[in-house]
DNA sequence: CACCAGGCAGCCG
DNA sequence: CGGCTGCATGGT
């Protein structure tokens, strides 16, 4: 790396390549913290994270996304990808059933995106999910990276970085190793994923040919992986808008203001999502997952706590 | 300290 | 199916 006439303590500095992808609506930050996600952070006012070996640096504004990477020879189509910058937003909400819950949640969060992430990083992430608060995921994420991954070459100022560990690098750690990161009974999951897709008895390019259904049924074999991790997989790495993560907030949400005063079954619930919020309810989940953990405060929050008063029946 | 967190596996009826 | 419990760890 070449050395450039710069502060004298900073060693190296690396280029940054820059292109602007157009998008009409992009909410960047809704997008980045609405935990599809784990790796972007907002450092000296940008969005800074990772996607596979580029280290970027993120700016929205209104016409779409400002992108600089230290990569010496960006993949662009890759990245442009991931942002998922052709997806025409407005369509997709416009096409939500016109309930209050969600028409408010489309109101708080608009221009939210789901993006289109690494299958392996995305399954590594959602195995490690489990019983956790977003906040600490993104912890034990970034020690697995720190650990385990490749250092990335990073702009003169920001933190150092690192590529998440390939399936093959989690499947050579030990049990111990992967416990000395906190991640506790989730720890042989992952190596298990790591060993399973390593030895190519999980193809996870295939996965992407396939039905939701065979796809979901290839996933849950997967020790620690079930239904709720496996949709996650298919919605924010395989793009599946069909895929339908229930959560205990989803959970709660659709208890709360869909069925008020009765006890649905999951499969009742499951069914409805699919129905009611057809053709997009992958993204119908994730404004409302997003919008009812932080964009309200007491209203919804105490509402969804404790078992409410019936709210009024969307139509 | 009790309780919960973008769940799941194992077990029981 | 449906319900219950344990599981590591950290925050409120």
């Amino acid at each position: 790396m070449q050395r450039k006439s710069s502060p004298s303590f900073v060693l190296t500095e690396s280029v940054l390549r820059r292109r602007r992808f157009a998008a009409a609506h992009y909410n960047l930050e809704d997008t980045l913290t609405s935990g599809q996600t784990f790796r972007w952070r907002n450092i000296h006012g940008h969005w800074t994270g990772v996607v596979r070996d580029h280290w970027l640096q993120i700016t929205g504004d209104s016409g779409g996304l400002a992108v600089a990477t230290t990569h010496p020879a960006p993949n662009w189509p890759l990245l442009k990808r991931y942002f998922q910058t052709e997806v025409d937003i407005d369509r997709i909400t416009g096409s939500f059933p016109p309930d209050p819950p969600l028409q408010r949640a489309v109101a708080a969060c608009r221009g939210l995106r789901l993006l289109r992430q690494d299958p392996w990083e995305c399954l590594a992430s959602f195995l490690l999910s489990s019983t956790k608060r977003i906040t600490q995921i993104s912890q034990i994420v970034e020690r697995l990276c720190r650990h385990y991954g490749t250092p990335l070459p990073v702009h003169a100022g920001y933190p150092p970085s690192w590529s998440f560990p390939s399936a093959a690098t989690i499947a050579e750690r030990s049990e111990t190793q992967l416990r000395e990161l906190k991640m506790g009974y989730r720890a042989p999951w992952l190596l298990a994923a790591g060993r399973t897709v390593t030895n190519g008895l999980l193809d996870l390019e295939s996965l992407g040919r396939m039905t939701v259904a065979d796809a979901e049924r290839r996933l849950i074999q997967l020790p620690g992986v079930g239904p709720k991790i496996a949709h996650c997989v298919l919605l924010f790495a395989y793009g599946e808008p069909n895929a339908f993560p229930v959560d205990v907030w989803i959970n709660r949400a659709l208890k709360t203001f869909y069925f008020p005063g009765s006890n649905p079954s999951p499969a009742e619930l499951k069914s409805f999502a699919a129905r009611h919020f057809a053709p997009y309810p992958g993204y119908a989940q994730q404004y409302l997952f997003h919008y009812l953990r932080v964009k309200t405060s007491a209203e919804t929050e105490t509402a969804a706590r404790s078992n409410p008063p019936p709210t009024p029946r969307p139509r």
